[in-house]
DNA sequence: AAGACGGGGAG
DNA sequence: CTCCCAGTCTT
């Protein structure tokens, strides 16, 4: 045992209690009908910053659409990214995908089941190696994600600031410790199960929890100030003027973000920063940035996206072509039926309600 | 260690 | 509206 924290604590009666309580309790969830690797590698890698409710349809349609990690590495991008489509954090898409074309490559379509090859894979950190080697190929490996360390702040009083790194690196070497000897598996998820339904960020209820004896927290009657959290900063305000840009035949401009970056290969109606051109510049900017004119029309609405880091104020106009289209940029005319084919931000989505039916 | 990277739900 | 949630990669 290399951290005291664990003197005193009844391990084992703790393991039991806890265990007992997943088995009874557990939601019945798409991913825990088996354990193929496969499966509880997708369903670990949407589940990161999302919530249970939202991944489920996804899940659904992600497994019906790429059944194996066959299917996975031989689809497109494109496909990955549609099938990704509203689930956010679009870089855990393109990561699953070359991952998966990694492990056909490599390790002919068998995902490894030892920590340095799967900590390896693009897209594969610390809590989601841990999950894998635990849930799919029962390995005592700890599987800290926020839920656990919430959990364990409050199981031992611990008062470390879970945003830093360092913390997350205590309690992995905490849960080595307690993991020890119990069912690897049902040992992470009960904990990130507790996490979810009893002991949750606000008013846990304590007066149900399996581990109540155990809970030092509770015990001092601080449960509701664990775990300590440093705050994150503001996000910063950027303002967009959005095009929607008609051509004659009833079709609407896109284009493919950059590789790299905010919402990476997505496709997007044209952004043109409003405070760097100016309202009065954009038709020439425009014409600078994209090789043809358009003439700008009515402002038709206005938006407010929030990111974790930035806020997006989008002001909709609508727009005319009105000279040649020799591009200098990538970018195409569609339909407006055919829009949906295109993986867009939840942003551009609802901007699409501002385009006509009847065009 | 700090910042980039989405989107949804509760109150 | 405001607040809360939080893994991995990059720098």
């Amino acid at each position: 045992m290399s951290d005291k924290t664990l003197q005193s604590f009844n391990i084992y009666q703790f393991q039991e209690h806890l265990i007992d309580w997943f088995v009874d309790q557990q939601r019945d969830l798409p991913w825990r009908k088996n354990k193929d690797p496969y499966k509880v590698w997708v369903s670990e890698i949407m589940l990161q910053q999302t919530k249970v409710d939202t991944v489920i349809p996804y899940f659904h349609h992600f497994m019906k659409k790429f059944p194996t990690v066959h299917d996975l590495a031989m689809a497109e991008e494109q496909e990955v990214l549609k099938a990704w489509e509203g689930l956010g954090y679009y870089s855990r898409a393109r990561n699953l995908h070359q991952a998966a074309k990694d492990v056909v490559e490599k390790y002919d379509g068998v995902i490894p089941s030892n920590p340095k090859e799967l900590g390896a894979l693009k897209g594969i950190g610390p809590y989601t190696k841990g999950a894998i080697l635990s849930i799919a190929f029962m390995q005592e490996e700890p599987a800290v994600d926020g839920n656990v360390m919430r959990v364990l702040s409050r199981l031992l009083k611990i008062e470390d600031d879970i945003a830093r790194p360092k913390t997350r690196k205590r309690f992995e070497q905490i849960v080595r410790d307690m993991i020890s000897g119990a069912n690897p598996s049902h040992f992470n998820q009960a904990l990130m199960e507790l996490g979810a339904l009893i002991c949750t960020p606000k008013s846990p209820t304590c007066l149900l929890c399996p581990v109540m004896e155990h809970c030092r927290a509770f015990h001092s009657g601080v449960e509701e100030t664990l775990p300590i959290k440093s705050k994150a900063k503001k996000p910063k305000l950027e303002t967009f003027v959005v095009l929607l840009i008609k051509d004659k035949d009833h079709t609407y401009m896109i284009e493919q973000r950059p590789t790299d970056g905010l919402l990476a290969n997505l496709w997007q109606f044209p952004m043109v920063p409003l405070k760097e051109v100016g309202l009065e510049n954009l038709e020439l900017w425009f014409f600078t940035e994209y090789g043809f004119h358009i003439s700008l029309q009515d402002q038709i609405g206005e938006r407010r996206h929030v990111f974790t880091h930035l806020i997006w104020d989008l002001k909709i106009y609508e727009a005319r072509v009105s000279g040649k289209m020799e591009g200098k940029k990538d970018f195409i005319f569609v339909e407006s039926e055919a829009l949906h084919t295109y993986p867009f931000p939840v942003s551009h989505k609802k901007i699409m309600e501002y385009i006509e039916q009847d065009d």
